[in-house]
DNA sequence: TCTGGGGTCCTCATCCTT
DNA sequence: TCTGAAGGATGAGGACCC
């Protein structure tokens, strides 16, 4: 939809809902002895990172992505913890089932977040701003999670409008205030200005929005790409038809490692290798999903990455089968630089329906697919050690 | 000094087919 | 039969997000 067309319609209202310091929270309400002290959830190997902290832990400079060792040294005094994933998909389950009490429209886009539309609902809940206070409310009644909300008349502005609410507060911008509202906001503010954007927009002397709409075009698609140029003014002027909708299915499965120490032994890398193979074959049949491709991700110590990517002959779920694609890649890889890896990750994509199987030229997939399935069940009901193909 | 894991999307280069 | 253009498929890499 153009903004012409937008016009006469009924501004849209569109809630961005984020849990406040989720993975904290949640944790605190395990254990009391938590509240009011730094707590600092992340790896705790020598190469972790944060995933998040509490507010009393960021007081110190810790933020999220940061090194966990930096975390450390900035607030000895906190409490590093692990976390339990599972626990956080379980309640998160449960925050989405109470934001669908408010509007039939909710896309989650993550474990602590989603997007509401909220629009016609004034008759059920009076003003957008009762009705987040009401939503708020019910979140810290039945989880005990403060949430913030950020009101706009698209995900854009909502989103934006979020980071003024937290932490456990509700702001609102409408139509008519999007522009005065953007323009004096930081550029890194805009999502999808991230650090190398924002440093080439710093180049160009840009650190508002304000600043970036009203830049001359050639500098700017010169630093940004002519496509993504245009693109990120429309934004930074608050300009977002984009619809809600709910995300596709996953276009890929992946899962990687990354070593303590960096590993040049090529059998500990077919170990490790062949984990992760199966780890991203049993996530795919449980997806009900075929594969056309398979892939593999290298980061060596110097922290260039490069992957590999190979088509199978026709698309195929078997742990074998993408074990053999990323071993070939593996091998072919390692005779190209043999240098130590710190990071090893398998990928699957060009993900499709079962009926693609029908395609019977290949030696005989099924009769693989099937031993994977029955290793899947004993894992199910045995756990996930129980059970490792003769290599591993 | 140190940079996880699991994703999406975009761009660019190359190869193959028409 | 050769050649070049166009366009799709594939592969690689990078940026970004939570």
């Amino acid at each position: 939809m153009t903004d012409r067309e937008n016009h006469g319609a009924p501004e849209r209202v569109i809630f961005h809902v984020d849990l406040d310091a989720f993975f904290v929270e949640v944790e605190r309400q395990n254990d009391a002895t938590l509240v009011g002290k730094p707590v600092v959830i992340g790896g705790l190997g020598p190469r972790g990172v944060v995933a998040t902290a509490s507010y009393e832990a960021r007081k110190f400079g810790v933020h999220s992505a940061q090194a966990m060792a930096v975390a450390r040294r900035l607030c000895p005094q906190a409490i590093f913890m692990r976390g339990s994933h599972g626990l956080y998909r379980e309640v998160s389950k449960k925050f989405m089932d109470v934001l669908r009490n408010y509007s039939p429209t909710v896309v989650p886009v993550s474990v602590d977040e989603a997007y509401m539309d909220m629009t016609g609902t004034e008759r059920l809940y009076g003003p957008p701003m009762d009705a987040a206070r009401a939503i708020t409310k019910m979140v810290r009644d039945e989880l005990g999670l403060p949430a913030s909300i950020g009101i706009g008349p698209s995900k854009l502005v909502a989103k934006v409008s979020t980071e003024h609410a937290k932490p456990n507060g509700i702001f609102q911008v409408r139509q008519d205030e999007v522009e005065a509202f953007f323009a004096p906001q930081p550029v890194r503010n805009l999502p999808g200005i991230g650090p190398k954007a924002g440093e080439a927009l710093e180049k160009l002397n840009i650190s508002t929005l304000g600043e970036l709409v009203n830049a001359p075009d050639g500098p700017l698609r010169r630093a940004l790409g002519p496509n993504n140029a245009d693109h990120v003014k429309r934004r930074a002027k608050g300009i977002d038809n984009a619809p809600l909708r709910e995300r596709a299915k996953a276009k890929s499965i992946s899962a990687e490692t990354t070593f303590d120490t960096d590993v040049s032994s090529r059998s500990e890398l077919e170990k490790v290798l062949k984990r992760l193979s199966e780890r991203v074959g049993t996530r795919l049949r449980k997806s009900g999903q075929l594969a056309r491709n398979a892939s593999i991700k290298l980061r060596y110590g110097d922290f260039t990455t490069i992957t590999r990517q190979r088509t199978f002959p026709v698309p195929g779920d078997g742990d074998q089968t993408i074990y053999n694609a990323a071993h070939t890649l593996l091998v072919t890889a390692m005779r190209q630089r043999g240098d130590a890896i710190r990071l090893l990750g398998v990928a699957v994509s060009g993900l499709g329906e079962q009926a693609a199987q029908l395609s019977l030229m290949d030696v005989n997939p099924t009769a693989e697919s099937d031993t994977s399935a029955a290793i899947d069940a004993i894992r199910d009901r045995f756990g996930v050690e129980s059970i490792s193909r003769g290599s591993v």
